[in-house]
DNA sequence: GCGTTTCCAGACCACTCGGTACACAATGTG
DNA sequence: CACATTGTGTACCGAGTGGTCTGGAAACGC
């Protein structure tokens, strides 16, 4: 071994993914990068490859981040339902405070996407399909639990849960309106309450 | 008057949408414009003004023909509610089966809008609000004929709805799976049904 | 001290970007 | 026909793009 790193890889991460986050892949140039992270060109090149690299391994720590977080809300709340309420009323205060009008880094990807590249896509979806069954995971808790009907379908309920959030996000980046979010919400969240059919057998 | 124009300006328009809506605003280039149009670059300048003015009237042209097609389905089907049910069950057709990974083009202008920029998050408020307009409008019809439940709360029903189509459409982008979206708006559907407690008053 | 190896700052590259200038073509008016 | 007026094609502009290369600094084993 020779002259060691001079900066933590981790971090450099993080500041490389909050530009990349609240400017999208095309609008977020190298120079951005570089002044964000502190880093050269050369040092970003050789710890994460080229613009591209840097955009997917930014995404990995978000979704991992995003997962934990949803995690976390699920089993810090009394109960699985309040915790996926409490999830969604955490991304409402964000969105309305947070440090603004981001929206959600994954759907920013997908809305991003361009028709051709599959590659990403699948990518992106993956990192749905993550948050998916970390809703289901919680919604079959739920339903052990009797917090929600026996015989609901947590399936679709998830995706359902998944592209819900998406959405509320996205309108939120354009109108942060807490009062109408939290109705968008509420609505989503009487979802899981429906105890009459609808609930499993098709359409 | 001197020389005529050699284009139609409205053709123009539509190829330039299409090309924005497949590629998003940054990753458009005049070259790409001009291409689609088959313009110059003077011309597209002279009729449009700068790229992001073209890019606005693209969004008023979408706007408007997607209220027209909420419009249209909701008046064509043999109920407002059955309205709104086609109406997203053509969305999952052309996100299965259109040109393809497009999305929404009002809610990739969401998506891809920067934190700064509350001029455009006014304007795609707009396009949303008249959205949810359409969508309002159509419940009130549907709960004056007894579709819906006489005390749902429409305003939050059109917000979730507006909310849930943009999520479909996302989530669609990045793994467009009929089955799964299908699944999505049955749930979403679901909640025009709900005739008990949720629909109004309070969380 | 040495040589080796790794890292870093910045110059540099070819290229593309959005936007403009200008010469010329095409029309309407006499 | 000449002229004014407008539209169009294209060369051009400076700035910025993603990416590479090089020269030298900094740490290691010896």
């Amino acid at each position: 071994m020779a002259r060691p790193r001079e900066f933590d890889p981790e971090q450099a991460l993080d500041r490389a993914l909050s530009v990349f986050w609240a400017k999208g892949f095309e609008a977020t140039s190298l120079d951005n990068l570089c002044e964000a992270t502190g880093l050269g060109r050369s040092s970003l090149y050789a710890a994460f490859g080229d613009k591209r690299s840097l955009y997917m391994r930014a995404l990995d720590r978000y979704e991992n981040s995003a997962i934990e977080r949803i995690s976390a809300a699920v089993t810090g709340a009394r109960s699985p339902r309040a915790g996926i309420a409490a999830f969604v009323e955490r991304i409402i205060e964000d969105v309305v405070a947070g440090p603004g009008r981001r929206g959600c880094f994954i759907g920013n990807c997908a809305a991003e996407l361009e028709r051709s590249d599959r590659k990403t896509a699948m990518r992106v979806g993956q990192s749905l399909a993550r948050v998916e069954a970390t809703f289901r995971a919680a919604l079959e808790k739920a339903r052990t639990k009797g917090e929600i009907a026996r015989n609901a379908d947590v399936d679709a309920l998830a995706r359902f849960l998944t592209a819900g959030i998406q959405g509320l996000r996205l309108v939120g980046k354009a109108n942060p309106d807490r009062a109408a979010l939290q109705a968008i919400a509420r609505v989503m969240l009487s979802c899981l309450d429906v105890r009459t059919a609808a609930s499993s057998r098709g359409r």
